[in-house]
DNA sequence: ATAGTTAATGACTCGCTGGTCAGCAAGTGA
DNA sequence: TCACTTGCTGACCAGCGAGTCATTAACTAT
């Protein structure tokens, strides 16, 4: 009995692909990743990845908008539906959502959109329209929300959404360029939120 | 008469690659970037550059050192002599500092950082002892100056000069991604910079 | 002038990688 | 079991770009 060379399992190929090219695209950048090396992670000949996608960028793109599965929309709901006063929600749910994403996926996209984004502007416009905008919007809804209730006051900060991201971004960065300096994000981000929250209660 | 072809200028060579050098990093990141397009854009032969730059690598290390000019030296210098009190310091000099970078090619080198950045360790560690380093403890230091002279109170902001840093950071990024969706970086500083002295003030 | 020095050129090599394709063999159905 | 479909392989190609080097010509010193 000879084992077969390869199991045909086209269902399954295509979500193997984008993790083993996420993983390489984590590990290299999208520039300095060889399809090759995608297709050996995969455990696949690199003559499959072209059955699979067409080009080396749509993979990128395949694997950039598998990883936007619905992360924002699950926030979103909770917002919609949490029965917690609005300090509660931040200091709670929101906070706790924030703090995780330094160390998600996310940062890894956030990373190659850096790098590659200038090339691929349908690609940013996809995120932005299903991340950045959903989850500001989601914030600044959260937020005139409590303004009316009048738990918060109007301020600035009532449209500056970006405040609330603005430690999560430099966690982000943090995170990829100075792997030695240690920073302590969970800090970082709780802190913002405090002086946030200290400045637009009511 | 006949125009020679070139001209030797052994002295100015460097400091014209690196500049060249820089715009089409900038444009295209590095790489994206061909030694023969640096070439052109300095108006030079492709060999010249490596009689300067052994390598397409040395050369990268070159342009980022080139900006990291006494940017930060000069905000210190600026911090360890002014006679405005603190808080008056930190709302003209260290914002307008604070507000010019998304702009200024630092912005550049933070995007070139990261995606080159984790395959140059030694660059990064230049990078952070000679601008992040001393421009965290700039900012620290200031701050535990104005605590002495009771402008201040102590608190977790002290210790956290990030959070003074976060919004520029989020400028830098939202600047290279989102180039269509205008943002006011500005006043996203100017609040943080707002609301952190509410938050500390004695 | 002119011989000597060296900044500068540009044609060349060579390895690498994105992409192709003819053939193969694993599954399928009768 | 045997023909048929098709998922899959791996050898191959073409182009590109980093790095080299023999040659040239712009300077310099005497």
């Amino acid at each position: 009995m000879t084992k077969p060379r390869y199991r045909r399992r086209k269902k399954d190929r295509p979500k193997e692909i984008t993790a083993a090219a996420f993983d390489a695209f984590a590990e290299h950048g999208f520039a300095a990743t060889t399809v090759d090396d995608v297709a050996k992670r995969a455990g696949v000949s690199k003559g499959l990845m072209y059955l699979y996608f067409k080009t080396k960028e749509e993979l990128f793109k395949a694997v950039v908008k598998s990883v936007v599965v619905r992360r924002v929309d699950q926030l979103i709901l909770e917002v919609e539906t949490t029965e917690l006063s609005s300090e509660a929600f931040i200091r709670g749910p929101l906070l706790s959502f924030l703090q995780k994403i330094p160390g998600s996926p996310v940062a890894i996209v956030v990373r190659l959109l850096i790098s590659e984004g200038p090339r691929h502007p349908d690609l940013v416009d996809y995120y932005y329209e299903n991340v950045v905008a959903k989850g500001l919007a989601a914030i600044s809804g959260f937020l005139t929300r409590g303004v009316d209730r009048g738990e918060f006051r109007q301020s600035a900060v009532t449209g500056l959404p970006h405040l609330v991201l603005a430690p999560v971004m430099l966690s982000i960065i943090w995170g990829i360029i100075f792997t030695k300096q240690a920073l302590d994000t969970d800090k970082l981000i709780a802190t913002q939120i405090d002086m946030l929250l200290a400045h637009i209660k009511a």
